[in-house]
DNA sequence: TATGAATGAGATTTCATTCAT
DNA sequence: CATGAATGAAATCTCATTCAT
């Protein structure tokens, strides 16, 4: 088994679940089923395991996105779809977007940090720009990417974290955002 | 002179300055002008003063918004003071505001979070409602001010959380939220 | 009402239920109800209240002895009052006795200290030397007064201490302690 | 080098030189030749270390009495030896004994105790048996091994706690317990 | 590569004591 | 006499990191 990987899964793990702070490199290597210095032959430190994380889950979502979004359903569908692609990842990886940030801001500026979420912005540009193609929205601005995946992490991340318990909630949330959303892209009506 | 405060003032300078993790409470009561039991009175460990240090920062965007978002202007200009309140705070305190996210999320004294960030919420409902008064903008749903705070804070974060030097960066990132907004809230075009 | 007293009475019930160590300065005057300041009026040191403590503990097995035996019954239904009185006393301040020593062990020297105990080592004493003059028992050696209090305890101590859940064990052990004095004491067989 | 045993061994050596209180885990680790950490792998905090310590001095009372007890001597005169061994300990380790005593009851490991004074239990439970086999003294209580070890360690505890520099009062006591004992265990009088 | 006991610097935390009110 | 917030020295404890195996 691939040490790495386990390290990488197990810190997601335990971040989601305990924090930052609260995480400890023994921690990490007992839920790795790994040797404590074993951590240091793949990492160099906690936060260098963050670039890794952040990786991982903006390829989680990304492919959640793709199992989830039909480009033959209407568009106000398919940004339905996007949207729960959003929370049903953050309702699993609880809080890890805010640690992504947490990592961020912890460390001294690590290089080429955006471009770790590249493939999640692609995924999301190439989506947004069909959508053009196919008259369903007007041409989009080149930030509007990274602004949908803003606005809908932040408010799955609300949705979980704090309103945790009531499932209407989140649903409510959900409806909120795509409307929202649909409205910002000047989605036409669909012909329903 | 107040303790608490003096506690908290010093923990928003030096998180800003230093981090979470390299901010010792030995730095904090050291700037803070008290002993070093003495912030034990008033916060348990370090993490715990994150919320009152929420607290503030929420009120510091509350207050920055009241100041520059003038109601006689016409509303998409409004919009743009509101962001702009927004940016300005966070280029203020940058990592603060990521901490504070983070360093929330990381804890469990989040229950109070949506509390906490009430008076932001009130204000920006109560913006949102007058300018659906003026007819500006259509009714709004009750998510609405949660998501256009939620999603101009993480615009802000994302344009000066990476060290990006050049300031035209954030200018875009601002016009773009200000776009993207006033189509979410299909904000009437303004005569101008 | 008697802050002197308060602190010695809550001293008393806060070290035998938490020990000596756990037991906080902060502990005891919240018990006394009174201020933090104050206790330094009466007493220089935690382990300053140990004697006062250990003079009342004294008293009250004293009184509870005098109070439970009945110098009209046989001399072994005296001897068994006698237990009882130390086994009732041990059940309610659990650990004191040990406390004391501890109290003892961790200061240097307390002059006079075994005087403190002195009432009742000269109630006990009275009580065999009547025993002799009524020919219950043979005379007796200087000691056997300290010895006896020393047994009696020590196995209420372990009574309650160790096997605390059954009350049954608290009785056989009270029975054979019975036995064993009578025999080390002597006791001519009962009329009975 | 066994390490636990290193503390073990420095932890007895320091309380019984100062105390409970004044000795530091700065001290033990120092006394053990280990660092600081290295303590908090063998034991959770100071006052657990007491247990183990308890351990220890039950087997040295053991040992002590298995070496001067000898079986070919007059009955009374192996009560005295065993008395011998007690008295012996008791003053080379005066405040450790206490201690453990009251340490152990100071603390919520106590559960214990009465396992880990077994060894001694079971060493004085066969002495005992094999003079009754002997037809020195008549069939014991099961309660009478533990109750001749507590009342023969709380007449060496006051003979040897109250700093007396007079020897002769820790002889007379040792003989009173003898003669106390003789009697208490209805040992039949020595043919000398 | 892999291990995990050991390390010890440095963090957090405690709490007896003081002192201005 | 009484108070209790404040103190800060000194303690406990943590945990990232190392290194001999």
């Amino acid at each position: 088994m691939n040490k790495r990987e386990a390290i990488i899964e197990a810190a997601i793990e335990l971040f989601s679940a305990k924090g930052l702070n609260k995480t400890k490199i023994a921690d990490i290597v007992k839920q790795a089923n790994i040797a404590q210095g074993t951590f240091y032959l793949y990492f160099s430190s906690k936060l260098s395991v963050m670039p890794a994380i952040a990786e991982v889950m903006a390829l989680k979502i990304r492919d959640e996105m793709d199992e989830q979004v039909d480009r033959h359903e209407p568009f106000p569908v398919q940004i339905e779809q996007l949207t729960q692609a959003v929370f049903t990842i953050t309702k699993e990886y609880q809080t890890i977007q805010a640690l992504v940030y947490a990592g961020i801001a912890s460390t001294d500026h690590i290089r080429n940090w955006e471009s770790i979420y590249d493939p999640l912005y692609i995924w999301v540009d190439n989506f947004l720009k069909q959508a053009v193609t196919e008259k369903f929205i007007p041409p989009i601005n080149g930030e509007t990417p990274k602004m949908v995946i803003a606005l809908v992490e932040s408010v799955a991340e609300q949705a979980y974290l704090y309103d945790e318990v009531d499932p209407q909630v989140a649903r409510n949330k959900q409806a909120a955002v795509v409307t929202f959303l649909l409205q910002a892209l000047k989605a036409s009506p669909s012909i329903s």
